[in-house]
RNA sequence: GCGCUCUUAGCUCAGCUGGAUAGAGCAAUGCCCUUCUAAGGCAUCGGUCACACGUUCGAAUCGUGUAGGGCGUACCA
């Protein structure tokens, strides 16, 4: 809808113009400060220059009002307009917002070890870059979701080690010594019993079958990992390990060294990349003194692997702890022959946890870990998913412990429910039937639902723009204001009984459209109904 | 020390590429259910947009500096 307003005044007044969204509705649909740009060169009052361009408009059945307010040129929509393109929505929901796109991009998140299931400092990256993944595919573009696996390196013979701890603790009634560094929780009970049906008990007091224990039972904490997203309504299209990529490395590093002499080289019996050179603060091992190679290798071959496949745009959430890694990594993609500026990493800012007004730090090994699962069980899905879509993922956040886990009405998702499923109410308790409200006209509404139906079909606007900011909180955002604006409405027009019935009906359809295709691209479904909450 | 990033209402956060009077939710106070679900609506309270300087017709927004917070600064992933 801007689109077609902006190069439809394109058009008109010959420059690029900017668009925005007037404060107060009073002033318009859209307004631009066009004159006040174009006063300087002119060398006239911004006034003057709004009046003579308001007037060039005239005709122009797309606008019903164009006018001049204080250098400001305000533009109000049509009637015509808004119900042919409000009524070719209700026609074509499933275009509603939609664009035509063929880029392909490739969309790597979450990631997280599969040392343990996830915990509620993931659930941002996991929500967010969902989120993107979601509005990406409703704007046509070809994106695919992968996770990479770590199933390679320490921390998975950690997880060897850990689940033998535990079973010699808790199965075999042993005395254990804790080392520094282990993992623990619930889930090591599972899989130290599968363990055992799988290997026998000897393999819970075998230091040198760790490995082999572990690399077993990643497997099965991927699945737990799998249902924790699945639980959240968060699916990926493909997976790829870690392990499967270290046979590739020779052949890459031969790429890197064919592409540039001096990208890798040898010193102090290691191997480095030389990445100072592109940008990176130090050069980096990427194959140790004792020949096994870094995780940088393994992210090398996997951004090679990922530029092989051929996709036009790369994005990879990463948590913001891992910022410094960006320029190695670039660097590295450089040497491979590829444009580094394909290759987009956005940060998922950390999560701080509170409880009591005092810091709460999460640590595996103390076992006070806050899972994901637990907050989808105490609070829904659907709320968690709205509250870390709603803010914007690069700040960092603070949570309470006890507010996250209570949050019920108060969560802004019920609200916005609640809006979808009081139109389905006054829809289903109307006598008129569907072919009644839909051949009605979208035309000769007061203000307000003037007002409301335009605010309903800013959806398309901003879906496009919460996708090419990276910002997904401007669409929670818009939803909630748009749920205000919807029950306000209720609250002052009585909708059944009047003459006018079917078109305000008509109007409540196309807000219940836009309400529903926003939740969904949240991953949310709308509600059509609610029972009422309990005092 | 260096790099990145953040600082807006009591709390949690919006504020788009500079533009019209600084916004929401929660919290606090008051009002509205014989009306399509009160998980709602209305009103009040609350801000030197961390601070300073600069650019501009115009700055929360851009630039520089200062202060404070977070993260990073690994041959850990």
């Amino acid at each position: 809808m801007k689109q077609r307003v902006q190069t439809l005044l394109q058009g008109i007044l010959g420059r690029e113009v900017v668009l925005e969204k007037p404060r107060d509705r009073s002033f318009g649909h859209f307004a631009t400060p066009i004159a006040f740009s174009l006063a300087k060169e002119l060398r006239k009052s911004p006034m003057l220059i709004a009046d003579e361009l308001a007037s060039s408009f005239d005709g122009h059945e797309e606008f019903s009002v164009v006018e001049a307010v204080k250098g400001y040129l305000n533009f109000r929509l049509s009637e015509n307009f808004l119900n042919e393109y409000g009524t070719w929505a209700l026609d074509n929901p499933a275009l509603f917002a939609t664009q035509e796109n063929n880029t392909k991009i490739l969309l790597e998140y979450v990631s997280a070890n599969p040392t343990g299931p996830l915990h509620i400092g993931h659930s941002r990256g996991a929500v967010y870059g969902n989120t993107l993944y979601r509005l990406a595919q409703h704007l046509g573009y070809d994106i695919t979701a992968e996770y990479y696996v770590n199933d390679a390196g320490n921390q998975i013979d950690l997880l060897g080690l850990s689940i033998q701890l535990y079973a010699q603790e808790n199965i075999l009634g042993e005395e254990v010594e804790y080392p520094e560094s282990y993992y623990r929780g619930d889930y090591l009970d599972s899989l130290a019993k599968g363990a055992i049906e799988n290997f026998g008990k000897e393999i819970l007091n075998d230091e040198s079958r760790q490995k082999e224990l572990a690399l077993w039972a990643k497997d099965g904490v991927m699945e737990l990992i799998k249902k924790d997203l699945a639980d959240a309504n968060i699916v990926f299209d493909t997976f790829v390990y870690e392990s499967s990529l270290y046979s590739e490395w020779d052949r890459v590093m031969d790429k890197m060294h064919a592409n540039d002499a001096k990208a890798i080289y040898e010193k102090d019996g290691k191997i480095w990349l030389a990445s100072e050179a592109k940008g990176d603060d130090n050069d980096r091992v990427v194959v140790r003194e004792d020949k096994r190679p870094t995780y940088l290798a393994g992210d090398i071959v996997y951004h090679n692997q990922k530029f092989e496949r051929g996709y036009d745009h790369y994005i990879n959430i990463w948590g913001a702890d891992h910022h410094g890694y960006i320029p190695r990594v670039e660097a590295a993609v450089e040497y491979l022959g590829y444009d580094a500026k394909k290759l987009e990493t956005l940060l998922a800012q950390m999560v701080s946890l509170l409880k009591d007004g005092e810091p709460y730090k999460m640590s595996k090994r103390a076992g006070n870990v806050i899972l994901m699962s637990d907050i989808v069980d105490e609070i829904g899905a659907d709320a968690l998913r709205f509250i870390f879509a709603s803010k914007k993922s690069d700040t960092p956040l603070e949570f309470d412990i006890e507010q996250l886990k209570k949050q019920d009405s108060s969560n802004p998702i019920f609200y916005i429910q609640y809006a979808h499923a009081r139109i389905q109410t006054i829809i289903s308790k109307s006598s008129l039937s569907k072919e009644e409200i839909m051949s009605a006209s979208l035309k000769g509404f007061d203000e307000d639902a003037d007002n409301l139906m335009f605010d309903a079909l800013l959806l398309p606007e901003v879906v496009e723009d919460a996708f090419n900011s990276r910002q997904v909180q401007k669409l929670p955002d818009y939803l909630q204001s748009l749920a205000a604006s919807l029950h306000k409405f209720y609250y002052d027009v009585r909708i059944i009984g009047r003459d006018d019935e079917a078109k305000l009906l008509k109007l409540l359809l196309v807000v219940a459209l836009s309400l529903k295709t926003g939740l969904g691209l949240l991953g949310i479904q709308a509600k059509d109904f609610m029972t009422r909450k309990e005092d």
